[in-house]
DNA sequence: ATCAGGCATGTTATAACATATCAACCCCGA
DNA sequence: TCGGGGTTGATATGTTATAACATGCCTGAT
């Protein structure tokens, strides 16, 4: 329910707790973080804002970890399903999980300035949604909530 | 708040009752509803669930309104400014609002078996993603709100 | 030792979704 | 008659995502 990515931080603290749990969780569960994997997580992680899958495919080739579509497709889909990674439908854009804990079903909110990317969670059979899906008897296996606008910084600046 | 979509109705008098109030929405507002705006608006008002661009198109095509990709998504665009059609972002896909009213902040039950569609409402500023973004001092202009599961149908659908 | 299976990766090609740009047309009012 | 706004026609291109098939590598069973 707090959000991060719009207050500052120590940035590389927070990169390399966040590794390190990624790590935990995957030995804990079975799964394999190779290289290109563990490296995609870093290049999100470091950004702490929504990237396009070709844009990680550009830093990928520029280091010699693959430079064809699949590469990035292939490693977001690990991150994504492993819980370590995000898409962001309204963006068709991806964002590393912020969220230390296990499953949980996360909300955004997505500054249009500066694409940063902040985290909270949804109780996603509470609410007015949750009350209509049981009325229409519509079993809900999944949810996107993303809120858009324009965080504290982007405010300010000229260029809004 | 009330869903529909996944309920038997007169659909005649629903797809009738939705253009008329359509042609009285942009006279109102002084909107061109011209022939291939009115025709993609029916076309999605007689599907009740999800279409890509380019399905449209290909009926479009079919009744000779045109058959290259701006047709589809000029039609479309105007639809979603005039508050007559939505995007649901998690298909990159269009749907005709079944809201009547007014400006509103749609949220949506999407079938991920036969891609139905049910509009519901959200209060876009309350509950737990308005308390965070106002405790990170995040202006929210635009929510994306999107439940994915099964319909009642399908639910019991062999191919679920 | 060898072979089969799973899994990660390499590689090519293509599908699916969306927009930029410019020309033509039509209507209406100056 | 002319000019501007809005709509459409047409071509090309940009962006996002997946299909399909081949290769290498480890591991456990025979
Ligand atoms: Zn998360
Ligand atoms: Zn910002
Ligand atoms: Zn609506
Ligand atoms: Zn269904």
């Amino acid at each position: 329910m707090s959000p991060r990515g719009f207050s500052c931080h120590d940035h590389a603290t927070c990169m390399s707790d966040m590794l390190e749990r990624a790590e935990t969780r995957c030995r804990d569960k079975g799964l394999n973080l190779t290289p290109v994997r563990r490296r995609t997580l870093e290049i999100l992680l470091d950004e702490h804002r929504a990237l396009g899958a070709y844009d990680l495919l550009a830093q990928l080739a520029a280091e010699g970890l693959g430079s064809q579509p699949p590469v990035a497709y292939r490693a977001l889909d690990f991150l994504v399903n492993a819980g370590l990674a995000h898409k962001i439908e309204a963006l068709n854009a991806y964002v590393a999980c912020t969220h230390s804990g296990a499953d949980h079903a996360p909300a955004f909110l997505i500054c249009r300035g500066c694409r940063a990317v902040a985290e909270a969670s949804t109780a996603p059979a509470s609410g007015r949604l949750g009350d209509a899906a049981r009325a229409a008897g519509f079993q809900i296996e999944r949810t996107v909530v993303e809120a858009q606008g324009l965080c504290p910084d982007c405010q300010q600046d000229p260029a809004a």
